[in-house]
DNA sequence: CCGGACGCCTGTCGGC
DNA sequence: TGCCGACAGGCGTCCG
């Protein structure tokens, strides 16, 4: 999926055309994503207008009292903007539809994305509520993730894709913030230095930046709202870069399987 | 509580 | 050329 860098990269792209609008409705094509999507969310979406877009994590949420319209990417979502009669290809599963003339449209070819409805005032979504810290706030530093390394016996990369213990990180940056901190992917968490906690989330926070900066990455399905890719992927340092050197002493990046997902990471640079 | 396996989907790519 | 398995940005659920 689109990670932290990607979602929120979209939810800036989208916030000046839905802040200040009005839903008039929606149109679900096909309602079988993760979850099913509300029957009913053309009539709890309409004349509802949004006060705000934000995120957490890798959620989305659109705040149009009195419900908040929560999204989430999977592995291949993406949101788009476009005219009210742009027509509809395959995996254009939801339009959200706005007083502008202009749609919010989600394209998920595999479907591990959702669409949720929760009152504002009710308790909090469950998805939300054991989420980990913002990578990008004052939470996170090196004492809080060595403290919840303590007595782990998964590896760091796993500890840092954990979303309960950080929200946002995925595969792609947590292959790139182990390159950045020079440490291995498969180190276990308990064993991680307090000095090496603290180079961690130091290596987080600027390869999220990095790639916010250049729009996030696109692999192949990830587009920003206008449709552009992102341009972080020429940046990337050891992700999907098998066999090829390391950027910084030249060693052919290697690639091994863990947790059924491919990890990469220079076997001299990292330790 | 923790950690690992599984399942949910479709599309693409490489090897035979 | 065609088929088939492996793999791809995620994550909730279940089981030991």
């Amino acid at each position: 999926m689109p990670e932290l860098p990607e979602v929120e990269t979209t939810r800036r792209g989208l916030a000046p055309h839905l802040v200040g609008h009005t839903f008039t409705g929606a149109r679900v094509r096909n309602p079988r994503l993760r979850w099913p999507v509300p029957p009913d969310l053309a009539q709890r979406l309409a004349d509802r207008p949004i006060e705000a877009l934000t995120r957490r994590g890798k959620y989305l949420l659109i705040h149009a009292p009195p419900g908040i319209t929560l999204l989430h990417l999977g592995m291949s979502g993406s949101l788009r903007l476009v005219t009210h009669d742009t027509p509809a290809g395959p995996h254009d599963h939801v339009d959200l539809c706005l007083d502008s003339g202009r749609v919010l449209r989600l394209h998920d070819p595999r479907r591990f994305g959702s669409l949720h409805w929760f009152e504002a005032a009710g308790p909090p979504h469950p998805l939300l509520t054991r989420l980990g810290p913002e990578p990008l706030e004052p939470g996170f530093d090196g004492a809080y993730l060595h403290q919840a390394s303590r007595g782990r016996r998964v590896s760091i990369k796993s500890l840092v894709m954990n979303a309960r213990v950080v929200a946002g990180i995925g595969n792609i940056y947590a292959n790139e913030a182990l390159f950045l901190a020079g440490i291995r992917p498969r180190r276990a968490a308990g064993r991680i230095t307090q000095r090496e906690a603290g180079d961690l989330v130091a290596a987080l926070r600027r390869v999220l930046k990095e790639a916010l900066e250049q729009g996030g990455t696109t692999l192949r399905d990830f587009v920003r709202e206008d449709g552009r890719p992102g341009y972080f992927t020429q940046s990337l340092r050891a992700y999907g870069r098998a066999g090829r050197p390391c950027p910084v002493c030249h060693t052919p990046i290697r690639q091994i399987p863990q947790q059924g997902r491919s990890s990469y990471y220079c076997p001299r640079c990292q330790r």
